[in-house]
DNA sequence: TGTACATCAGTGAACGCGCGTTCACTGATGTAC
DNA sequence: TGTACATCAGTGAACGCGCGTTCACTGATGTAC
């Protein structure tokens, strides 16, 4: 029961999980406001918490930011791989279906997706292995290995995940940014998704 | 001789084009620290101004933010252009030369690349026809039309130049984001480019 | 079961800071005669 | 060519504000005996 972080909240002190609710209410933010004009103090008013409760658990601002990232990158990449449940081997099917999960997530929360890629802004300090990356990375060559019959990961397969990968990374921000409707309607999408896993994997 | 705004400043009083001057200024501090860390008062530390001058020549932080975005899309725009020239006409290549010219744009500027294309970031108020996006768009789907001998541009013009869109878009991001070393060398986003092209014209 | 105490997770007031913007001003420039 | 004056494009000081963070504190909780 203390799964739902908006609900929660005990007493006057210590709520249940205060952590998990000021992500939560950091995520909120950065949706409703952009990254860039979300702030400790709106945090901390949202979880109905003074201001100086998130140094509990935070070391500073930027790790609350980081925080919201890590979350996302963990429901993002849980999403893509419940979308293979069910779908036959070897289907493409499946490749459009984990184009429709990464597009759909992006069209759910715009911040925080622009968010999760561009982090850390610029700073050099930037981990080489980045949050998300790597495990959707490895499960997009996984699944055109397999439609292609190869039982290795070779440097065509990596081509064309790559490809597969940057198509729906693209559609995605076209899509939150609204450049020029880039579609009319829903069903442009599952056109173009289907149109890009076919040609790609041709 | 005024043309290059980082050198001119004329006297105490009066410089010979400071809107100009603090555009560049602006543009380049947004490319250092990215757009959320810009300040209207270091641009005008940059530009060696009082932090009252800017407010001569635009409304407010916004708008200084907005003419970057207008300035750097129409470069991006005459860079596609510039790109076709000496291409010969109904030639694969000018399709390809434009996605390189859009993914080099990118990773020269990629914090002002951000920028343009997340602007305005989530205000109500955004425009529905978009700075730089209409011209490129009819820009790709009039090469595409001429590839495929068409004489008009229907509906399959339409998605073909979408999907070549999506995928420089995508590979652009992908590419200054660092996320999971999409491309290792530079050739491989030559293949990138290439390969896409040939499919979706396919 | 009851008490003593260490630890945890909050409070609320305060700080210094840099920011965006405004203000009355003033030096430089262009124009009319 | 020279003077008077309107306009332009800067200055520099000041403002109020919200921010990120720190501080000494205190109430709540868990544990040992």
């Amino acid at each position: 029961m203390s799964s739902d972080p908006t609900i929660q909240k005990k007493s006057g002190y210590h709520h249940g999980d205060l952590r998990a609710q000021l992500i939560e209410a950091t995520r909120q933010l950065v949706e409703e406001k952009g990254p860039d004009h979300f702030s400790v103090s709106q945090a901390c008013r949202v979880a109905g918490v003074s201001t100086a409760a998130p140094y509990r658990h935070f070391r500073n601002k930027d790790e609350m930011l980081r925080s919201v990232c890590e979350e996302a990158a963990e429901r993002h990449f849980s999403q893509m791989k419940a979308a293979l449940e069910g779908l036959p081997e070897g289907d493409l099917e499946r490749i459009i279906a984990m184009g429709r999960v990464y597009v759909g997530f992006a069209q759910a929360e715009p911040s925080v997706f622009r968010l999760m890629f561009s982090w850390p802004h610029q700073s050099g300090a930037m981990s080489p292995e980045d949050a998300a990356a790597p495990p959707t990375k490895t499960l997009v060559e996984t699944e055109v290995a397999k439609l292609l019959g190869k039982s290795e990961i070779d440097s065509d397969v990596k081509l064309r995940a790559t490809m597969l990968w940057t198509f729906v990374h693209g559609l995605s921000f076209l899509l939150i940014d609204g450049k020029a409707k880039v579609c009319e309607f829903e069903s442009d999408i599952e056109v173009m998704l289907s149109e890009a896993a076919r040609r790609v994997m041709a």
